[in-house]
DNA sequence: TTATTTTTGATAGTAAAACTATCAAACAAG
DNA sequence: CTTGTTTGATAGTTTTACTATCAAAAATAA
């Protein structure tokens, strides 16, 4: 897959995620480069701000002057992951005229977009796709999450969703769950890989790689379920 | 929906899931209870053996002699919860000859199961149903999955999976992803809900009850992939 | 009924997590 | 060179997540 041109993708994420915004210093930029790895590393729940100051040659409180707390920094990550699927998508289906030909660009972006970006050298791409898969989920299955959502925290994701909900009523404008069809299918594309990595009596073991096969599915269910 | 027998269903799940078997004892029945209770109430992140034991009028220490961590109560709860639902399916659909109406019943149960159930007086049936849709992805999303996998903790789940899957191959042989499938009906079964309490732009608005309005989603979309 | 095993409660304690506060040093910008 | 911003260093608090010990109570077996 071709990736966007390398011209230094600056994504903007709502500034209630984070305290004061870590792309506009150097440690800020460490921060979120090095938690990627840490979390990728360690898994959220043993990731502390503690260690990740160790790593960092920094202390805790001058990284609880970026986020509230770690949480934050999870919402942040994967807000990034899902602002930047979203310019990926946008940039390789804007000149696709057939709806159908754009859907299936669309999952093949999403189960395939996981490789380092050369436009985002400042991020480990695939530690970031891990964490998406394993940790995501958690950043809206709590009880804050209305109020977490009020404040827009989950802004990046509607905004994913709504973009792929167009091109599927671009296909099929009577459908009537195309809301329910895409975040189906954007929690499957995830789901789907961990259930391949670690419970397989879960998926279809495939004959070819795992992403090819994850593609396979989505597109029968997408195109049998539209029509 | 009619209900299984109250005949006091015991459902026997995996011993490796607690130090010592909660069903056995007053203080692990009330245990048990009583977290489901407290879980659905403030959420597992704001959990613990200590408020619990308050609830209880007993200690910390006592709990921590039947599951080794907040964790471990988790998959109890929700093991029981898919152990309890598969016994559902098994016992609606056993006499029910055509596999398309089976995965009928199948989802039709998988939507609007969650309602206090005579048979388990001594459990908040629809607590614990919102617990398994909050907090059910935190039992396998960790770091430690697959040492808990092999375990067993997951198999309760991975049972009722399986049980589904033959449904589906009944309908579809030659259907490449049963296992896809079904457990991404099963992941959306309660993805959807929590979308339409929380995150309603992620679903779709139902002019009927939400549960309806899923089993439409849910049935269309098996349907459709399975021909 | 007594003896024995099991279960619980009470108490105490530890290590780590999840923060918050303060202040001086470093540094960057005007 | 002054001012504002950022960081580091240090210290401290509360809560979480446990573990250990021992006596009391309760269940069970002889």
């Amino acid at each position: 897959m071709d990736s966007a041109p390398n011209t230094s993708l600056r994504i903007e994420l709502n500034d209630k995620i984070f305290l004061r915004d870590p792309q506009a210093t150097d440690l800020g930029r460490r921060l979120v480069a090095e938690s990627v790895l840490l979390i990728d590393e360690m898994g959220f729940e043993h990731f502390t701000f503690k260690k990740l100051a160790q790593r960092l040659n920094s202390t805790e409180a001058s990284l609880y002057r970026y986020f509230e707390n770690k949480h934050r920094l999870l919402v942040y990550l994967v807000s990034w992951y899902w602002a930047w699927l979203r310019y990926q998508i946008r940039f390789h289906t804007h000149n696709v005229p057939d709806a159908r030909e754009r859907l299936r660009l669309v999952l093949r972006i999403l189960t395939h977009a996981h490789y380092d970006d050369p436009s985002t050298p400042q991020l480990d791409e695939a530690a970031l796709y891990r964490i998406v898969v394993n940790e995501a989920s958690k950043a809206y299955l709590t009880k804050e999450v209305d109020h977490d959502d009020q404040a827009g925290l989950f802004r990046e994701y509607k905004a994913l969703a709504a973009s792929i909900v167009a091109v599927v009523q671009g296909i099929n404008p009577t459908y009537p769950y195309p809301h329910a069809l895409v975040s189906t299918l954007l929690e499957a594309a995830r789901k789907q890989l961990f259930f391949a990595q670690h419970l397989p009596s879960l998926t279809d073991t495939p004959t070819m790689a795992v992403e090819d096969a994850l593609y396979g599915f989505l597109e029968h269910l997408a195109f049998s379920t539209l029509g």
